[in-house]
DNA sequence: TCCTCATGATCAATCGGTTGAGCCTGCACA
DNA sequence: TGTGCAGGCTCAACCGATTGATCATGAGGA
């Protein structure tokens, strides 16, 4: 399928027009009146040669690279591929394209020199970790950059989601189910969804007049879960429900009970944030809670697309946030766990 | 962090030297010899300015846009997170980026199309479906690309896994086991990494001198896992053992078996294909074989990098697969389940 | 008949690097 | 003293599209 490179010129020839005509027409550009009748000939040439413009000459007059570039530390996370599925339209939306990469493994540094100048117009970092190095990468770029669900001092663009709120409605589902010792197995210290869904369970407690019960960290991840899990079931009196900050630690988690002879939910009840396929599979399916991940990509381009230079942005994304209830929450069976 | 654009001018004005003379320290060009002291000084201007190559002008100049792209169907698979780290660290070896975008939704053409002329050296292809429309599109591209595990009539340049093996050495540990009645749950019917599966648990069996069990399409999905996994404990002499075609539809597969009121290991021992992080949180841990997925990706940005415009490849990958023994896979149970 | 003006098309500079060709300079050799 | 040659730079064309400035044409008005 070896196919000469079509230029603007060739076209020009054929249509018998000149260059900037063939331009004016391809971009539809408002600002010069073009005859129909020339139009079409125009666009009759572009369509015999099967001409596409060079995207790289294109950018370099232009200054506009027409990409997006979204960076994420993990591609194994089901929720990062929400928020792809998002931007991606977003992206398509304004005529661009979006491309992923991993913000992790060999450097960002190395891999965003690579990116160079002008080859995109604005960089989505979600999840992002190793500020310091990250954030003195992205100063050097002449690239407009926004963070997605994370905030940070040294941060001025970003929007979140609100992790509080879908904090307060796990926590709310359990409330309503009759539980009062509610615990929390809490992400990464220091991590700023954390930090939210923690504040949010703790308003929630006490809104609700409860004791605000344990809280354990658990980290992101199974291991983390479990680990704290079986701390919980390990104290004098138990919760009977647990709100998990991810589903990766609420599987973990989900073992610990198993293996401590425990059922979910007759002894434990369990919540998770973010509402991943995966939870309909899990023995039993998880309850969890879901967020506008796709929604997040979304308005993440969108903002990239209309930010002047300097504008700082600090949005929480008012999307919809529900709870979906599966097995894994029930009323709690008087007398608790252990019994 | 406004930064004035600095260009190859502005670094050879500071230096007192040509362009030509900057561009060729900068990029090391052989062809020419430049006096130490003045790449020292050439270097030093570029350090003093942060100055770094634009992208689009290069990649204008040189035909080359030093960017690979990898387009994948699903982004929640963690099977292609894998690929993508292969594929992205042997970019960055070759000193370009990897970009990934998601070869379904919006519509790939249009995608596509947006890519341009010029902005992408190579392509990967991964898991790629709807093939008449995908590849339509690929040949109005100038563009070289590859397909990842997937053999098409239509295609002349793949890589694929040896999922045969992967097929054989998980029979080939049931039989180990001591299991006679072995059934297949297969992917999707005609897609290629299915039938190879497939062929592999059949030659098994043949050369085990077993009689070749029940196969049921059961897609890739948790819910044709399910489906096909209810039909084979439905007959009147259920197997003791199944090799499923992947960890989707193996996690629908346990489902079945649990409400069967069955146990896994003890009534059916099940394996099947990719190692998922996944795989060892599922109740029980499950057994599966682990294919170089990262190396698959590695050698396909490598071809893509090294290949003739005529070139064509049909490459099994040589990579290890290793049989991941856990907690599905047991010795049978003399009499079977349901006993 | 001449001038004005809108319309529709052309001209040519420009974006920022790359690279083959050509130009100095000084040294070696006859 | 003249020639040859190589090392080290500079010149300038070029990649392909965009876009402000300019030009040609014909219609309408005085």
């Amino acid at each position: 399928m070896k196919r000469a490179r079509v230029t603007l010129a060739d076209v020009a020839a054929l249509a018998k027009v000149d260059r900037a005509v063939v331009s004016r027409v391809v971009n539809n550009d408002p600002a010069l009146s073009i005859r129909p009748e020339t139009r079409e000939r125009v666009l009759a040439a572009v369509a015999q040669l099967g001409y596409r413009p060079n995207a790289a000459a294109r950018s370099l007059r232009t200054a506009r690279a027409h990409m997006f570039g979204l960076f994420l530390p993990d591609f194994a996370n089901p929720v990062y591929a929400e928020i792809i599925k998002g931007a991606e339209a977003a992206a398509a939306g304004l005529g661009c394209v979006l491309v992923t990469g991993s913000s992790t493994g060999a450097g960002l540094g190395g891999y965003m020199d690579l990116l160079g100048q002008g080859r995109i117009d604005g960089l989505l970092l979600a999840g992002a970790e190793g500020e310091s190095e990250l954030l003195a990468q992205l100063d050097r770029m002449a690239v407009p950059w926004l963070m997605l669900n994370r905030r940070s001092p040294a941060v001025k663009r970003y929007v979140i989601l609100d992790d509080e709120r879908a904090a307060r409605l796990a926590v709310e589902h359990l409330v309503g189910l009759g539980h009062r010792r509610i615990a929390h197995l809490a992400g990464p210290e220091g991590a700023d969804t954390a930090l939210r869904r923690s504040a949010g369970w703790r308003a929630a407690m006490r809104d609700a007049g409860l004791p605000e019960g344990p809280i354990v960290a658990a980290g992101y991840t199974p291991a983390g879960g479990a680990a704290a899990m079986a701390a919980l079931l390990a104290a004098p009196e138990p919760p009977t429900a647990v709100f998990v900050a991810n589903v990766a630690s609420a599987i973990g988690a989900m073992e610990s009970v198993r293996e401590a002879g425990l059922d979910i939910p007759r002894d434990v009840s369990m919540v998770a944030v973010h509402d991943l396929d995966l939870a309909s599979y899990l023995a039993p399916p998880l309850t969890t809670v879901r967020m506008p991940l796709a929604e997040l990509g979304r308005r993440g381009v969108e903002l990239l697309g209309s930010l002047k230079p300097d504008d700082s942005v600090a949005e929480v994304l008012d999307g919809p946030i529900e709870l979906i209830a599966r097995r894994s929450t029930a009323p709690p069976v008087s007398g608790g766990p252990g019994g």
